[in-house]
RNA sequence: ACAUUACCCAAUGA
């Protein structure tokens, strides 16, 4: 039963929706085991996570399964993250019983999506507030970049933790606000990576690279833990650090520090790959790029997206498209880079297809295709698209 | 024993 247990958090983690199903089958089998709540909901919840909300329901639904406030959430969970926002809603609508993390988990699932407003009308309505709940609004308006009313929300908090902090900080930090990030970095009880990470990926997005280097270097690394230095140091670095570190020279055009930065990582994920990608795109080293993009690992909807971008850069349309139209996910990002390519090589034709094929727009979209009829001499029709395009915030 | 929150990669602009 523990083993099972493991069995399925580790399909969670890698999204094995074969292996998750055989050992539901197993479970199954079992007389005991079929029964079990707490294996169930595990179940329910690996579904989930490996993105088969259909299993995830039939799990739910199975005689065998008596839900309780954890199913129910788990359920709630694994719609929002399947992007079933409204599904999510229904389901935590038509709860027996409600708890703190169910209201949490539902808040979190529209702050995730940007939906501001309602994760905000739940937060009021819910009966009581933890630390969580309050982070989660925290972080959903940092992320959305409102600093100011981040700062409203952090300054009612009746207490603190790194989570918080961490969620302040990263508004601080996209804000150029770094004489208020740097006061409540030093006030802070406790530091973790995370919270050292959202310093270097704030200075980073000033340009501030010596800065973001120098907390870097202060970080410990796996070599000194014996250091006398060791207690003024700040903490451990892990994986999302040496990223972070990486992306801010590979946003540069640093290449040489970039490369250098990879090969002394311990490991490396798919954003490491990304980010050494995005180095060379930078330096404009097509060929190479595309010979890493071919080596690499795997490849998701960003290193597509990079190298489309390269392409569109270097003034390769033809490559930009082939490539495009090899995507095996695109998402408005993607689109939106397609669209650019063409109004930066002055294809207005290709560029307004494009645009009008997108199956959703972003503020970044609409942005452009505006500059683009102004670019092209065009005021009048630029203030067309300008009226036609959406309110956003 | 099981569910909820923070930090890293790609598109426009400041």
């Amino acid at each position: 039963q523990i083993s099972l247990a493991a069995e399925l958090r580790s399909c969670s983690t890698v999204k094995d929706l074969t292996r998750a199903k055989k050992i539901h089958q197993a479970i199954l089998r079992n007389n005991q085991h079929r029964k079990d709540r707490y294996l169930n909901n595990l179940v329910i919840e690996t579904y989930g996570k490996c993105g088969s909300l259909a299993e995830a329901c039939h799990a739910f639904d199975s005689p065998f399964c008596s839900p309780n406030v954890f199913s129910w959430t788990i359920m709630v969970t694994a719609f929002a993250e399947n992007g079933k926002l409204e599904e999510a809603k229904r389901a935590f609508d038509s709860m027996p019983e409600k708890n703190i993390v169910s209201w949490n988990s539902i808040i979190a699932a529209f702050a995730r999506e940007g939906r501001l407003e309602v994760a905000k009308g739940m937060f009021e309505a819910m009966p009581v507030h933890d630390l969580v709940s309050w982070n989660s609004m925290v972080t959903a308006f940092s992320r959305a970049r409102k600093l100011d009313s981040t700062r409203l929300l952090f300054d009612s908090m009746p207490e603190w933790d790194v989570v918080a902090c961490t969620g302040m900080l990263h508004a601080f930090g996209e804000a150029g606000d770094f004489a208020n990030a740097q006061r409540l970095f030093e006030g802070m009880a406790e530091w973790n990576a995370a919270s050292c990470n959202a310093v270097i990926a704030g200075l980073t997005s000033s340009g501030k690279l010596e800065e973001a280097r120098k907390v870097f270097d202060t970080m410990m690394s796996e070599v000194v833990e014996n250091d006398p230095q060791r207690e003024t140091l700040l903490p451990e670095r892990n994986l999302v650090t040496w990223n972070s570190m990486m992306a801010a020279y590979s946003q540069a055009g640093k290449l040489e520090e970039a490369k250098v930065l990879f090969d002394r990582m311990r490991s490396r994920n798919i954003v490491s790959w990304n980010s050494i990608l995005q180095a060379y795109a930078q330096a404009g080293c097509i060929e190479e790029l595309e010979q890493l993009f071919e080596l690499m690992p795997e490849r998701n909807v960003v290193s597509f997206t990079c190298l489309l971008q390269a392409y569109a850069d270097n003034g390769l349309l033809l490559q930009a498209k082939r490539l495009f139209d090899r995507m095996p996910d695109r998402n408005v990002v993607s689109w939106t880079t397609m669209f650019q390519a063409y109004t930066q090589n002055g294809d207005l034709e290709q560029a307004k297809l494009i645009f009008n094929a997108m199956p959703e727009r972003s503020v970044v979209s609409w942005n452009s295709m505006v500059a683009t009829e102004c670019a092209s001499g065009h005021p009048a029709k630029a203030k067309g698209v300008f009226d036609a395009m959406p309110e956003w915030d």
